[in-house]
DNA sequence: TCCGATGTTGCTGGT
DNA sequence: TACCAGCAACATCGG
């Protein structure tokens, strides 16, 4: 029992399969489960902070059972470590890796104080199913492009780890947290408003925050036997009332619960049944998440198009109406503006919504670049991985991974396919609730006499749309051609394709008469028809 | 080295 | 209602 250990939590809020918190515990006299609050590196929104909070919340609630406290310190980490280094007399530091470059950056900047402090510093893998590293190195030094190389190299390695055993009282046994009367006061977790949030802010409180909500969630899916063996998420609804996938990926994402831990009670209820596979499975899932760390990892620049190697490089439209317009659910697309609406209050649409939403703004819509809506996603989202949110808008933007861009979503007949009379239209944007399922995707198509029936104006109540998809799909297909070629001429031993005609280039696409290069207008689309219109500011 | 096959999640318009 | 062609890319694998 030598050790005065910092266990500095990051993501891996959680007490289960967390090795590096059992690597503090381990001959140690004096423990300080630490996280850093550092406001300047996070661009969180107030949902996703709630989240957080919440989180925290639970953790200091778990160790307290354990007889410990959650130290919540804020600042920059590099500032923060050497007080209190010197303070507690740390002699070890632990902490889970974290794959992300801005965050290797901060922890080799911290390792680096740590040796200058004679602190030695202990990383655990437990944040991924496999060591990214490693399979990086099995692939020289390479990220993998396809989800089959991965699946191919992750064969070599075998399955996932089992997590590791979940920490008792049993294993702090001779280990005090010294803890002050006034803990609360100096060390306490903040309130929304103390982080300069606005509680009004904020939506409804469906996904709580914490290990403890984690693990009740994963729970309950798992009762789910036929579901998960059956699970295949092409199949899953985008617009079903109440979310058709797990919404387990907060958890995830601040490691409230183990990826691993998933993976295995999958597998527990795999074990004798018929099930579905990867790509498309639970466990599929959970690769596909590997893939978008693993590349995350290795590709230079991975959420920027510029020095990103693999990225196609597209000369988006500067239109910050456009952008605005599609944050704030404006754009005169009904299944386009009801899931905006659903991701700023509620901080969680289905994987498939996403893709249509980015889709729209990117190369199929708008032609406003992937990195404005990664931003707006890394905002609102509770769920915004650093590597899954870019791996995910260079797929839809047709940048990387995903190649054929004249497959494009259409913001009316996609949503129509899985709710034909749009009650998810109608739940979050209750302005267009009463216009009949004819109209519900295209409300501009209603006669007159159907708006003033449904009391919607399209125009005055609801915006016109701001393009007209079918011209503007086209010509962005014709853009996204262009850029190929281009990249093609650039690289003449893997692209051989003769050079395209440059598609005609207006400024926007054709749009229906009165919505032709005009700012967007009208009310949110959470506002009531019967409520002053209301415009918003981006 | 080449060549053909394959791959989470599209839409439209025709038969 | 079901199926098909057209749109026509790229990374990777196996022969």
């Amino acid at each position: 029992m030598q050790h005065s250990s910092i266990h500095w939590f990051r993501k891996g809020l959680r007490l289960h399969d967390n090795p590096a918190l059992l690597a503090a515990a381990t001959d140690c006299r004096r423990l300080h489960p630490l996280f850093i609050l550092d406001p300047s590196r996070s661009q969180a929104g107030a949902n996703a902070q709630r989240f957080l909070l919440d989180a925290l919340r639970d953790l200091d609630g778990s160790l307290r059972e354990m007889g410990s406290r959650l130290f919540v310190v804020r600042g920059c980490p590099e500032e923060v470590f050497p007080r209190l280094f010197h303070a507690w007399g740390t002699t070890r530091l632990t902490f889970e890796v974290d794959t992300e470059p801005p965050a290797r950056r901060r922890d080799a900047a911290v390792a680096e104080l740590a040796a200058r402090h004679g602190v030695e510093v202990i990383r655990e893998v437990s944040h991924t199913l496999y060591d990214t590293e490693r399979v990086l190195a099995l692939n020289d030094g390479k990220a993998p492009l396809t989800y089959k190389r991965l699946q191919s190299l992750l064969a070599s390695l075998g399955p996932p780890e089992k997590p590791a055993p979940a920490l008792t009282r049993e294993h702090l046994r001779g280990c005090r947290t010294p803890c002050q009367v006034s803990h609360d006061a100096n060390y306490g977790v903040p309130t929304l408003e103390e982080l300069g949030q606005d509680s009004t802010e904020v939506g409804p409180h469906l996904y709580p925050g914490g290990e403890t909500a984690a693990l009740a969630r994963l729970d309950a899916v798992m009762e789910r036997t036929a579901w998960v063996c059956g699970f295949k998420k092409p199949e899953t609804e985008p617009n079903s009332l109440s979310p058709s996938t797990t919404v387990l990926s907060p958890y995830l994402k601040f490691g409230c619960q183990s990826v691993r831990t998933f993976w295995w009670r999958l597998d527990e209820v795999y074990q004798g049944r018929e099930h579905s596979r990867p790509p498309v499975s639970l466990h599929g899932q959970l690769l596909w998440r590997e893939f978008f760390y693993t590349a995350g990892a290795g590709i230079p620049n991975f959420d920027r198009m510029v020095g990103n190697p693999v990225c196609l490089q597209v000369d988006w439209d500067n239109n910050p109406q456009h952008l605005c317009a599609w944050r704030e659910g404006r754009t005169g697309y009904p299944f386009i503006d009801a899931i905006m609406t659903q991701l700023r209050t509620e901080g969680w649409i289905h994987h498939l919504a996403r893709h249509a939403v980015a889709c729209f703004l990117t190369r199929g819509d708008l032609w406003v670049s992937w990195e404005e809506g990664l931003k707006v996603f890394e905002e609102l989202l509770l769920d915004a991985d650093w590597s899954l949110n870019a791996g995910n808008w260079l797929w839809l933007s047709g940048s990387a991974f995903f190649h054929r861009y004249f497959h494009v979503y259409s913001p009316v007949a996609f949503g129509k396919k899985t709710d034909r009379d749009g009650a998810y239209i109608r739940k979050y944007l209750p302005v267009l609730k009463d216009f009949p399922a004819e109209y519900i995707y295209e409300p501009w198509k209603a006669p007159r006499a159907v708006q003033e029936r449904a009391g919607c104006l399209v125009g005055t109540h609801y915006p016109r749309p701001i393009v007209e998809h079918g011209a503007a799909s086209k010509r962005n297909m014709g853009r996204m051609k262009a850029a190929r070629t281009q990249k093609g001429n650039e690289s003449p031993k893997r692209h051989r394709a003769p050079p395209a005609a440059l598609p005609p280039s207006p400024r926007l696409p054709s749009s229906p008469p009165g919505t032709k290069q005009e700012p967007p207008a009208g009310p949110s689309m959470a506002e009531s028809p019967r409520k002053k219109p209301k415009i918003e500011q981006c």
